[in-house]
DNA sequence: TGATATCCTATTGTTTTAGTAGATTATTAT
DNA sequence: ATAATAATCTACTAAAACAATAGGATATCA
């Protein structure tokens, strides 16, 4: 249960769009020393983002990508199931055909409720709070060394 | 994101020992007849919640498995964090000095509140509701076929 | 037309997962 | 005592997921 790298790099770097969100398009080069993530990996989960329709590309010279909405509209859940699959706690809570001693199985609601309040933050938090977070730390921050 | 086999068989194991509680132990045989899991897998799971002292063994004959505490006593999150081992969202958040933007990282916040909130389920819930619910669910079941 | 930056596909080493296999040890009932 | 029982311990393995790495193809701008 612990988060994949995927899922980690992949919110920051999207993070990093955001925070450059109406501004000149973002290269993978420039997040990937921003966020010191290997550039090819990085190439990757940004395809995924893409695929799934959170960000668009822009081809050659000056090119990059951009958010295709803006930060205020983009949940996390969206971000985070796109990087980190579908959740399914369990088989059965998405295919309830799979076990057939579903319709009992009291830990099966467990699962469920897990679920919900992971999908409860998620949902609750857009790119555009974390944007603000961001900014707000920042400002705040006292850098040692 | 999702859960292992490991965690979903251990913690229908666990459960119907809190289904025995306070009657004769269970043995392993028996456990991995009734949830239908690999007798030899199922070993180590319950030797992972033995380890934790969640459960205490009668070696011999009519020897088998019995819950260390009373059920009421056991909270889910106990159970799960023995299974799925530490949660973790991210490295920094056990480990602080791992990453060094950590302190303006805005993303680990969100990782713990992720955090805050599974272990906030996992915390209200213990091994004496969960056979409530199973008894409950036993009672209303319309079985099909 | 050359530089830039995305796009695409394949490959690789490591770790985790989900088991399987078999021998050993402790306990109880006969 | 001894035989049956059930836990205990250690090692092994196939398959999948993870975290990259590598290299070439394609589109676009100056």
């Amino acid at each position: 249960m612990k988060l994949s790298s995927r899922t980690r790099y992949g919110m920051r770097a999207i993070l990093e769009l955001a925070l450059e969100y109406g501004k000149a398009p973002l290269q993978i080069k420039t997040i990937s020393e921003r966020e010191d993530i290997s550039n090819k990996y990085l190439e990757q989960l940004i395809a995924m983002l893409k695929a799934a329709g959170l960000v668009r590309s822009i081809r050659g010279p000056r090119g990059g990508y951009i958010l295709a909405k803006p930060p205020a509209e983009i949940q996390l859940k969206e971000v985070f199931l796109t990087l980190e699959g579908p959740m399914a706690p369990a088989e059965c809570l998405e295919h309830p055909e799979y076990c057939p001693r579903c319709t009992d199985c009291a830990t099966r609601e467990i699962w469920q409720e897990l679920q919900d309040a992971i999908f409860g933050v998620l949902e609750s938090v857009t790119l555009a709070d974390l944007v603000e977070r961001s900014l707000r730390s920042k400002k705040t921050t006292i850098y040692h060394i």
